[in-house]
DNA sequence: CTAAATAGACAGGCGAGTTGACTACATGGT
DNA sequence: ACCATGTAGTCAACTCGCCTGTCTATTTAG
């Protein structure tokens, strides 16, 4: 049926918007007002191990100098701190603070919720096919941002 | 299960990257190189009726005079034309021309290919329980950039 | 020990969006 | 009929996030 697959594809863009609209929402009134998308991906990034600048730059797929001005931008706000690696004196690790972890929490809080919301309507067996049809069919690629 | 919620939220956020990729590269396939994907969602919006700049930029969820820029680039490459509203001698109202409504029919078709490639390894009930439930969980608000 | 590659930062530019100011037309109250 | 206020659309100037180009310090291969 023609027309399904649309209606399929404009609900994903509309549970994204939704989703990212729910984490900053959720993240600012947690006391961290300073943080944007972008930043969400970082920290996710970064909660799963520490990394250099240029990793991290390819990780979120911008060039490492956009991505050595969010790190200074994160820095500057008390959610990251730079660490010398032990193993190339040229290069220091991005590790996430306690703030910064905080603001992870908070985040994934917050997208919890807006996931329960999106889910208000339907049957336990629904959400289970809606949860487990959503991994399947996304993988587990890289986390980056949209567009 | 917590973090259930999580690899949820990020799989929506996969979908939607690939998504809005999957878009924007087949429309250039066709022959349409020069759209971004916020020209999509004025397309989709104009695509159900007309609409003023202001109307537009209400759907957009962005300023009148970044919409008026979208627009007049659209006009100038053929995709829009402006037509004088009837019933006010103020407003334009903004029309999909041929080339904008191939174009539109485009985009759709890639969004296709790109849903029926998330079902490549799912059975046909998980295929139709994914899409139900991504639609009742979406709703039909407006559609618009997600950041 | 030198040559090429890599980590990171500085400078300048571009593009998509913003706020502010303005003209043309519409609308409601007197 | 008139004037005050509101709305449609555009021009100008600015911001901000990201880009390309360039540079130094350090690592790694030959």
């Amino acid at each position: 049926m023609p027309g399904d697959e649309w209606s399929t594809a404009t609900a994903v863009l509309r549970l994204g918007s939704k989703l990212v609209d729910g984490i900053q929402q959720g993240v600012a009134a947690a006391g961290f007002p300073d943080v944007r998308p972008v930043h969400g991906f970082a920290f996710v990034r970064l909660s799963e191990a520490p990394a250099t600048t240029a990793q991290l730059a390819q990780h979120l797929g911008i060039t490492k100098q956009a991505t050595s001005e969010i790190a200074q931008y994160l820095v500057d706000r008390g959610y990251l701190t730079r660490v010398p690696d032990p193993t190339d004196r040229r290069a220091r690790l991005l590790v996430l603070t306690d703030r910064g972890r905080s603001c992870t929490r908070a985040a994934q809080a917050a997208a919890s919720r807006t996931v329960h919301s999106w889910e208000q309507d339907l049957t336990d067996g629904q959400k289970a096919a809606l949860r487990d049809g959503l991994v399947a069919a996304a993988g587990s690629g890289r986390l980056r941002p949209a567009w």
